[in-house]
DNA sequence: ATTATCTATAGATCTATAGATAATGC
DNA sequence: ATTATCTATAGATCTATAGATAATGC
């Protein structure tokens, strides 16, 4: 909507943010380091220095915004695979493996999602925790999980798939399927469900491409 | 003994260098900004900006003896805990909950573990890593765990404590030790121990004041 | 007429070093 | 004599803004 009936100006204003955030996503990937410049930062999105401040007030402002892009981009990639699923370990293991899958297709997100660290996915930012806390939610009510305070439940779920996709980047000749696989077992049985049950779910078959 | 024999020179040398390092974890602590300028961590430790050069070429060295500083506190307060304690399972449970007290005791040592994240914990920089791999291959070995893969499993069991601070940080209201015992007990689930023995275990008295 | 962009720049930093000073070793 | 510290500073940045320019709306 607001797209769609922005006028020239506002396309072209829109280019110009957008341009910022992706230099910032760059910088955020390759170094983490955001001590940059703002004049660097306006170099590398191919706009005057000036533009900056017509877009963000500080350097900091930028990078949040680079970070709310990616998380956003990440869930929005990842829902789009889960909308068919309704068991919640099911949801949870798809989850995991659909989050290594586009780590795979996109190391800028990657890496990204691992310097940002878990605090600003905890601090309740990221779509991710609100969608596990739900599938959480559901699961224990019927039945399907077992653990003694869902808050801590989702914390480690997350903070672990995480931990996968740090592992990963560091080490990139491990099997990414596998390794979620893998990690997915593990976290359901950590969750209440029998092993083979933990085991068979987090290797059923994922829908889209093998 | 390097400390022992050394004479007033290098002991006022290694006071200097102490200074430069404090000052750096209060700003890891305090605002994890790393833009911050070599002249104000100078000021900010009360030596002169000459001397910095005189014992780190740059700021990231600095920044990196912080966290390299505040990993070895951690783990040295830990593992003190620890070596009295034989089976794998007892030394990961304890090992959670010497932490979150660690953490109470040190919001320093908290924050900056929080926030230095995953990566360089990952990178089998902390002692951390190192003894949670031994306690994991004895527990496979002894048969006591039963995981797919232990690389994996680690990774897990780290992030899911970092996770327990973090969550402990954004929300001071929660009982640590409870927490910490609820973590615990789900992750040597996650393990493989039987519901009822992973429970017995993390919820077993801790040595030291309670 | 309005709006966003760009260029140019003033003023305030900051980094890294050179040289002076103070403290210790022998 | 040696060594680490400090002070002072040159030179290189960087931030934020002011004013000019170009593009669009009406």
């Amino acid at each position: 909507m607001s797209e769609a009936r922005a006028n020239r100006f506002q396309r072209r204003r829109g280019e110009t943010r957008r341009a910022l955030v992706h230099a910032a996503r760059q910088v955020l990937a390759e170094s983490d380091d955001t001590g940059v410049s703002i004049r660097s930062l306006a170099e590398r999105a191919d706009v005057g220095l000036g533009s900056f401040y017509n877009h963000f007030p500080s350097k900091r402002d930028l990078f949040d915004a680079a970070v709310a892009d990616v998380l956003e981009e990440y869930a929005h990639a990842v829902e789009g695979h889960l909308c068919g699923l309704d068991d919640p370990a099911e949801r949870i293991a798809a989850g995991v493996r659909f989050s290594a899958r586009v780590a795979g297709a996109s190391p800028q997100i990657m890496r990204i999602l691992c310097n940002s660290g878990l605090g600003r996915i905890h601090a309740g930012r990221g779509p991710l925790v609100r969608c596990a806390h739900r599938d959480m939610e559901r699961g224990i009510a019927s039945g399907r999980f077992a653990v003694a305070d869902p808050v801590i439940a989702v914390s480690a779920l997350n903070a672990s798939l995480l931990a996968l996709l740090e592992l990963w980047s560091t080490r990139p000749e491990i099997d990414s399927d596998r390794a979620a696989r893998a990690m997915a077992e593990m976290l359901l049985h950590m969750l209440g469900l029998p092993e083979a049950e933990a085991r068979e779910v987090a290797w059923r078959p994922l829908d889209g491409a093998a």
